[in-house]
DNA sequence: GAGTGGTCTAGACCACAAA
DNA sequence: TTGTGGTCTAGACCACTCG
């Protein structure tokens, strides 16, 4: 049975790409119109095999290479499903801060303040908005009874209608961007420095105006490579730490 | 034909993995303990799969694992080789320093500083060290005609012998370690923070005293896990930042 | 017991690189 | 021309989950 998105040979883009390539283009695609939305099951193996007119063989090689993206979870006798960003393992991936101790570091949220706003010309530009209006969130979060963290975030009025209606936000916007507004969050670029405290970052983390605060400026992309969400996070790093792994 | 390291099931400890992932494992060991060197060249795929008593698509996926982390490298026609830490892809992985416009930045070196000493307790641990000699190395390195990083590097002495008789040091180390003490470094972790410059910092970055630097605390291990150095990565980041990217 | 994903095989054919 | 890795198939059997 033919598939209008795991087309034959008539599809010009397409017809240099490996069979199993196609399958996971396809289905990456499902996943990101929303067609397949997330929580949702997927067709068993012989199904979707059948569906994109290859073997088991070649379903599972696409499906192994959404998993090892974390766009789909697969548990044996139970089925594959789309994954969700609530996942815990999907909301450590973004949050990298870690103390001496060795152990993870969840700040509790202490304040926000929410406004909405025109976005800069930069703001227009790194966000590819079509129209300027935006949401600034502002937060600022603790751990271990200090503030640590305050966190500067744009968000575009037209992917988070109503963004004011839901206050106060949870702590993990992440899952809330889902759940509340259809936009996930699948990937990030984090722009480290350091930065001397500013005003009101010092009378926000009870440091001095012009202590050492490591600024990690992010852009999180959708599954389409679309920028949802700007994020300025001015962390103070007394007993924390941004941790990075690194491989080959 | 039978191998020691891709035994059958008298091995009580392998029994239970799966075929790929016992032959993925045999050729990982042959990688580290310096069977297959860095590039040494693998034998083909009917070969291998005959050697572990896997048929070719077990074998293939065992080696599209070890690819996956930059242990292999495969081209059609040519073979499969160990990878070397030498190739322009590894020395980017450990290297996460982008300048504003968008450009990766490699520092120059500008000077060096090396003597040997004895570590610290706790460099002893971090290192799991038996013989607490260590090296010191102190390298400050320059972009765009500025100083902008000041490196302090713990090597041990048993790992790297004669580190001395090979200065000056070359830019990047990592390679220089593969080639010349056969020590490879696939992995690294670093501790991000936002630190006050002492007194050498600043001198060598020509910034005030207690000016906001961006410290990388690193360990950095081989193939076996082991801690090969340890690093504290001062950089002045001004037009530059250190780079993470995150994903799900 | 029915249905799911996970493993494994044996063989075919292809595209690419080097002698 | 020979040998390499890359793709794809058709079918088998297993382990797990759930009703």
């Amino acid at each position: 049975m033919s598939e209008t998105d795991a087309s034959g040979p008539e599809d010009a883009r397409l017809v240099a790409l490996p069979l199993y390539k196609r399958a996971e283009e396809a289905m990456r695609a499902r996943i990101a119109d929303g067609r397949w939305p997330p929580g949702a099951r997927l067709p068993n193996e012989p199904r979707l095999a059948e569906e994109f007119g290859v073997s088991h063989g070649t379903l599972r090689k696409a499906l192994a290479a959404l998993e090892a993206q974390g766009l789909v979870e697969r548990r044996p006798g139970r089925g594959t499903r789309v994954a969700r960003t609530t996942d815990e393992a999907a909301v450590y991936a973004f949050l990298r801060l870690w103390d001496t101790g060795g152990e993870r570091v969840i700040p509790e949220p202490l304040s926000e303040a929410l406004a909405e706003d025109t976005a800069t010309p930069a703001e227009v530009e790194e966000l590819a908005l079509a129209e300027p209006r935006v949401w600034r969130l502002t937060r600022c979060r603790g751990h271990a009874g200090r503030a640590v963290s305050l966190e500067r975030m744009v968000l575009p009025v037209a992917r988070f209608p109503e963004l004011g209606a839901h206050r106060p936000l949870p702590n993990s916007l992440y899952p809330f961007y889902e759940s509340a507004f259809r936009q996930s969050v699948v990937a990030a670029r984090d722009d480290l420095t350091a930065e001397p405290a500013d005003a009101e970052a010092a009378a926000a983390l009870s440091v001095a105006e012009g202590a050492p605060l490591l600024c990690a400026a992010r852009v999180a992309r959708n599954l389409s490579g679309e920028p949802v969400e700007l994020r300025r996070s001015l962390y103070l790093t007394a007993g924390i730490a941004y941790r990075v792994d690194l491989s080959k």
